[in-house]
This record gives structure tokens, C-alpha cells and sequence, in this order.
DNA sequence: TTGAAAGCGCTAACAA
DNA sequence: TTGTTAGCGCTTTCAA
């Protein structure tokens, strides 16, 4: 079934037949009623990738994040993938896994389907692939980070901030003895750093830090409190690089007979769905992923669509969010 | 730049560029050598789009899901993307946000880039989407249940039988008074029915069942509990239809100091990475979703390739994996 | 308001 | 092994 069936059925050229469908102001009405009928007769469905390449517009947006399972970047995806749908275009998905090796294979992949635009969880660090997207010349949208260099538009926020203000938060309740415990991304890691620096300044203890590595489940966070306590058995307070990781420590603080908050406070970054309803509830750094994903929607669309973009940077902030276990 | 570019560039034809970038021993190591330096040096990423048209091969693969947010879904959904990654096929995902409205412009959006191969969490029941779907030809494959009817391929596994199952296991642990704690989805629905059904045949007290809706959070769980203690205080275990759910059940528990699994019973589904992690450890119904994703994979490019599929439907089966908490 | 012609960038089919 | 021709299904441009 191609446009052509479909205009001979409604008896008019196949432009006009597309005309009808794509832009129904332009048709007589008449016209258009003869075509709606004969779409409907034959199950048409239009072939979008012939329209994309003849207009040069696939409609289509990539998307680039390192995980789907229990990632806080669903909430931002969904956000994206919802106003863009709904604005009449689709979603292409793309995981790294965290392999710079793989994201390069991924971002040639996706610049072979021509999207109108690109949405990247995080930053894209110089290199090959960032190379390569600018060359394309394809909108993007790096996420989730600040930076004064980015590829082309951004929405995120600062992590360093987020450090400091937790360390001046956790201060402030008079916690004098604090911990990380962290995955190894570059992102924990640049809020654990902000975060010592600001514990230092504040003439506190230097922070106690527990790598779990790239593990970023319930038992990594049980794991690094055990050795946490090891090495700092009057520790007071942990900062944890995921919600995740919290409701580990959280777990493992339950099983070893702790008190939270009383003995040792614990503090998520995220704030997922789990931290608010844990007992007792987690204190956490609160994103606005949803935000995030509806600006990108809107950036990316307005760029593809020949509007100018309003705000091509945006630092949407963050919250701490006080609950009982912090 | 185009196929063309690259060609004049290498001074060869189009055709034979194209050869020398897709099948690549059709062509001799001058021509390859000089073909290659050329898309170098051009930095030449083919247009998909266009190769899609002429040779009616999108290599894209569409799944569709219901949520991505903490979805017992992502596992399979990773894994499919996963193995199409590496054998060089795309996902284009699409959320239904459990709306069978948003299902069907989302399957018509589908058809209209042509996929390869469409990939369905769920079976799709009879209706314009299926008739649709059907018409158009695209290998289908649905999947996490089963029927004697699928519109093409099928992965999954009886709902059913993980209800009766589970009411055998808990009755041989001398459970006798059971609740099912659920969320309003069919297949929820499915194992709960069994579930009592089998109960009955047992003898045992006939089970009270909790419907807590479409939110599917821990706090739905916690509620649940609460009514269900009220409606039957002596309730010896609860069959949840999410880990989620039994995690909120859980934790209400230990708030009413409610000794688990000593007074109450706790039975989660899904088996994700939190029922492990928890204390008490979560028993729960496994399903290995990975592999549903990856035979999915295999199934849905066997058929875009013109190969046999081997198996066209496949019983992934279950396992209850008995742990503290029941 | 409608249509004819040309072409988007690539590959299938055939020929040399 | 390489090239020529034709066309995938649609939209752009221009003309009526």
C-alpha cells in the first residue's frame, strides 16, 4: 500500500493525496473526503521513512543514556519520550552499558538515521564521537551536568553545588564526622569532592570515602558500610551517591543494630520513588528529572522545527529534601 | 555528504562504494583501501533512511512497553536492545502508558517507519491495533505470557501456573489463611485467580484479595496492609503481585512491629534486584526476563533475515525462589 | 486548489 | 570485480 494506491483509489494525483493527509487545509473538501476514505479503505499507512528522506525530516529524536534498569535517567526519558510523542514524534533508545567504546559505535549508528535532534544523559567529553556529532550538525542536548562547553544545548544542574550544600546542610544538624559511599562515576564523584572540600572549609573531620566501584545495587551499599565502619567506627553520617546505595546502607545499619538517624544519619541522591517511602524515610537530593526530559522535548523540537530556542542553557536546580533519616 | 562524495572522492562508482562499506569482500583491496581513506577523510556516515528505502530494510526494531520507570520490563527490554545493538539493529521504544488509546496511535506511528521487527511486553488483544498489525506483515513477537493465539511469535510464561504454584509452596510451609496484595493489570489479575482457585482445591480459608489500583509504589503496599489487616486480621501471608508491593508490605510490617516472616508471610513477583537485597531476604517468583529479551532478539532478526525460526513460541517458565520472607 | 516533474540517498537487478 | 539503470515512496518546486 503506497501513496500511490491510495490516489488513484480517491482518483487525484498522489501529491494531492498527500496534500490531504499531511496539510488538510490546503484540500478542497471534497478532495479530502475521497482520500480519508480511501485511507481508510486500503489501511493506509504512510512510509515515513520515504517522507523523511524526501524532506530531510525523520521525526525522529535519539536518546542516549548508560542504563535502563533502576536508572534515575527513566523518569527523564519517560518525560522526553511522552512530550515528543505526543508532539508527533518517536523515540529512538540508545545504552552505552558505560562503554566509551560502545557509545562511539552507538552515536555513529544514530547519526546514520538522520534524527532531528540527539538528547545525552550527561556530558560528552571530547573525543571522536563528540567530533563527529558537531559535524553532523543534528541538535543535541546534553543533560544532567553544567558545563560552559557544551555541544549545543543544555539542562542540567551543578553537582558541585550539590556537594557543598548537602556538606553545609549536614553541618548545620550538627553532624561533625561525615562519609561518602559512591560509585565511580564521574558525576559522584565531583559531588563527594565538592562535598570534602566544603567539610574542610568547614573545619570539620575530612570525609571518609567508600569507592563501591561500578556496582550501583542494595548490596554494594551494604558492603561499604561494613567497611565503612571498619575504618571509622564513630562515623555520624553518610552521603550517598544513589538512593540506591542509601537503602543499602540503610539495610545494613538495620541489620547491625544501628539507629537511624540517631547513631548515623543517611543521606540519598536522587530521591526515587524508594526514598520516600523507606523506613525511616530517606533524606535525599531531589532532581527534577521529569523536567528536564519535557525542556529537552522542547529544545530539540523548536530547533528542528526552525524556531529559535529560547533558553538553550538551563540549570534547573536541585532541593534537599529533609526527611527522617538525615 | 553522500554515498556520491565518497565514490568521486575514492574514484570509483556509487555501487562500488557502497559494496566496499557493506560487503566488503565483494570488492578488491584497492578499491576497499581507497573507499575507506575516502569516508575518513569525508567523515561520510550513511543514511539509513535511505538505504532503508531502497532495499526495504529499516534494521530497526520497535518495542513496546507499558512504563520504564522501575519496570519489571527494562530487564528484557535492555537485553533486547542489547542483542540488536550488536548485530546492528536499532530499538525505537514506545511507552502506552497503560493506555490502550495511546497503544494504538503508538502502533500506527510504529508501522509507519517500518520496522523490522516489533516487539510487544504483553499480548495484544483483538481490536484495530492487532487487525493493524496483522495486515502489515511485520514479524511480530508478544511476549511475558502466554495464548494459544498470538498474532505471530511468543515468549513467555502461564500466569496461571505461578498462581497455583504459589499456593502450593506457601500451603506445604502450613500457611493456611492467604491474601493477595494486587495491582489492577491482567496478568496480575491471572495469577491471583489461580492462585485462589488453587487455595480452595487446597481446603484452606478462601484468600482475601487487596487491589490497590494502577499505582504500583511501595506506599500502595503499605496501604494494602492496613486494609488487609483490618479486613482480616489473622492473615498468615501475602501473595504480592509486584516486589514493589511486597517491599511496602514489608516495610508497614516492621512499622506495626509485625515479626516477618514469624506472624506474616511476604511473597513478592518478579524477583528484581531489591527482593534479594532486603531484611528479611524476599522470597519471590522469578522470571528470567533477560532471556525473553535475548530469544526475542534472535526470533524477531531470524525473520527479517528470511531465516526459519526455530521456535516460535517459547515457555520461558518461572521458579519460586524461597528466601526469609515466606 | 490541483498537478507534473524532479529528486532525496541509497540498493537491487542486470550487464559488462 | 565493477558499472549502468531504475526505482524504493515520498515531498519539494514550480506551473497551471
Amino acid at each position: 500500500m503506497t501513496l500511490r494506491d491510495v490516489a488513484k483509489l480517491a482518483g487525484v494525483a498522489p501529491i494531492t493525496a498527500s496534500r490531504a493527509i499531511n496539510t488538510p487545509d490546503q484540500v478542497s473538501a471534497e478532495v479530502l473526503r475521497k482520500v480519508q476514505e480511501a485511507v481508510v479503505r486500503t489501511g493506509y499507512v504512510p512510509n515515513r521513512m520515504a517522507g523523511g528522506l524526501a524532506s530531510s525530516r525523520s521525526r525522529l529524536i535519539a536518546a542516549v543514556t548508560p542504563s535502563t534498569v533502576m536508572s534515575v535517567f527513566m523518569g527523564t526519558i519517560e518525560a522526553l519520550n511522552g512530550t515528543l510523542f505526543d508532539a508527533g514524534y518517536q523515540l529512538m533508545l540508545g545504552q552505552t552499558s558505560y562503554s566509551a567504546e560502545r557509545e562511539e559505535a552507538l552515536l555513529e549508528a544514530i547519526i546514520g538515521r538522520r534524527p532531528d535532534g540527539i538528547f545525552l544523559t550527561g556530558l560528552l567529553p571530547p573525543g571522536k564521537s563528540r567530533t563527529l556529532l558537531m559535524a553532523s550538525g543534528i541538535p543535541v542536548v546534553e543533560s544532567w551536568d553544567l558545563t560552559p562547553t557544551p555541544i549545543d544545548m543544555l539542562i542540567g544542574f551543578s553537582h558541585s553545588d550539590i556537594g557543598r550544600e548537602v556538606a553545609r546542610y549536614l553541618a548545620s544538624k550538627g553532624h561533625r564526622k561525615m562519609a561518602v559511599v559512591r560509585a565511580s562515576d564521574e558525576r559522584a564523584e565531583q559531588r563527594a569532592r565538592a562535598f570534602s572540600e566544603e567539610v574542610l572549609q568547614l573545619g570539620l573531620t575530612p570525609v571518609v570515602e567508600v569507592n563501591v566501584g561500578s556496582s550501583r545495587s542494595i548490596t554494594s551499599g551494604r558492603d561499604a558500610l561494613t567497611q565503612l565502619l571498619d575504618a571509622c567506627p564513630d562515623v555520624e553520617v553518610v552521603f550517598c551517591s544513589s538512593d540506591l546505595l542509601a537503602l543499602g546502607v540503610l539495610t545494613q545499619a538495620r541489620v547491625l543494630n544501628i539507629d537511624v538517624p540517631g547513631r548515623l544519619a543517611i543521606m540519598g541522591f536522587g530521591d526515587t520513588p524508594l526514598a520516600s517511602d523507606m523506613v525511616p524515610a530517606l533524606s535525599s537530593v531531589r532532581i527534577n528529572g521529569e523536567e528536564i526530559g519535557q525542556l529537552a522535548a522542547r529544545c530539540l523540537m523548536d530547533r528542528a522545527e526552525g524556531r529559535e530556542v529560547l533558553r538553550p542553557m538551563v540549570d534547573v536546580g536541585f532541593s534537599v529534601i529533609e526527611r527522617d533519616s538525615a
